[in-house]
DNA sequence: ACGATTATTGCGTTCTT
DNA sequence: AAGAAAACAATAATCGT
């Protein structure tokens, strides 16, 4: 890293020509920078784009992960150069410098709840969520962040935590799939989170009434009304056959239950199990434990 | 005593008949 | 529809620091 001269001569990762670029050598078509800057240019500010995000054909000094920003913020210096300058020009300066303390993010945790704020608004749009749901998992999310919960853990798994965790107190039955499945980190780290606001926050949530599926689960396979209110009369009696077994899978029973005693032939047992996205053997294996517990038998007298 | 890693258990899933 | 089996996640137990 002495030398401006690149030792190589073509791109080692594409193969094309070599450019000289502010004292760096960079690839012409795929941007690699083969030989780091060696010329000290001091501070830079051309480095984000649009979004202020730092990805993708960046150059120049070594990335700071240490740092909230990585270490490529832009500081406009209030000593030194000034003294050259009109006052008019001074106050330009100054000007700019007011501007940048006003879109610089300031703090990690400020940067992480921008972030996490960004990532709960989307999942609560791709889940059809009402926006009040919104609002109750950002306060959420901030009160994780004050409790310190977030060091350590997945920012993504708090979003997606969040907005699981305000769906479960409000009853609105979006499963621990579905909304990792729509998040952008991984399932544990949604648990993970999850399990952290849980323990440090104490959620108000109990185990999870397998009947709050049941109306979006009819709704999504196009049954009539009469179908849902048997599922739900199933679901109501049900009570030991539910415990340890998955929410979905009982009330995707419930609904096929109430598929086959009144409409059997509109849709299949393997569609409820894919609108409950369980398989069909769950199913069978829930009615199977249903019928066992003489619920069935309760039901049909009522119907 | 604490955290991390490993064993266990029961459920859901897949494959098969 | 049901039986068997490999797979998985959550919990319990053990180990090492």
């Amino acid at each position: 890293m002495s030398s401006v001269q690149s030792s190589v001569d073509s791109c080692p990762d594409c193969g094309e020509h070599i450019v000289e670029s502010n004292g760096e050598a960079v690839c012409g078509s795929c941007n690699l920078v083969v030989e780091e800057q060696c010329i000290d240019r001091g501070p830079e500010s051309r480095m984000f784009d649009e979004n202020g995000t730092l990805k993708g054909g960046r150059t120049g000094a070594t990335v700071v992960e240490s740092r909230h920003d990585r270490g490529f913020s832009t500081t406009i210096g209030n000593h030194g150069d000034m003294a050259g300058l009109s006052g008019r020009q001074r106050r330009k300066v100054g000007r700019l410098r007011h501007q940048q303390s006003r879109t610089t993010i300031r703090s990690t945790s400020e940067r992480n709840q921008v972030y996490g704020f960004c990532e709960i608004r989307r999942l609560v749009g791709a889940l059809g969520l009402p926006e009040n749901v919104q609002e109750s998992a950002c306060a959420l999310f901030r009160s994780a962040q004050d409790a310190g919960l977030m060091p350590g853990r997945s920012l993504e798994g708090f979003a997606a935590a969040a907005v699981y965790a305000t769906c479960r107190v409000q009853s609105l039955s979006r499963s621990l799939e579905e909304v990792a499945d729509v998040g952008r980190g991984s399932q544990e780290e949604l648990t993970v989170a999850y399990d952290a606001m849980n323990e440090e926050l104490g959620l108000p949530t109990g185990p999870v009434d397998p009947s709050e599926y049941i109306p979006r689960f009819v709704s999504a396979l196009g049954l009539s009304a009469a179908v849902e209110q048997y599922a739900l009369a199933v679901a109501e009696v049900e009570t030991a056959t539910a415990d340890g077994r998955k929410p979905t899978g009982v009330a995707a029973a419930c609904v096929d239950i109430a598929r086959q005693a009144l409409v059997s032939g509109v849709c299949t047992q393997e569609d409820v199990a894919g609108a409950a996205d369980v398989s069909a053997r769950t199913v069978q294996n829930v009615t199977a434990q249903l019928r066992e517990d003489g619920v069935l038998a309760d039901v049909e007298v009522r119907g």
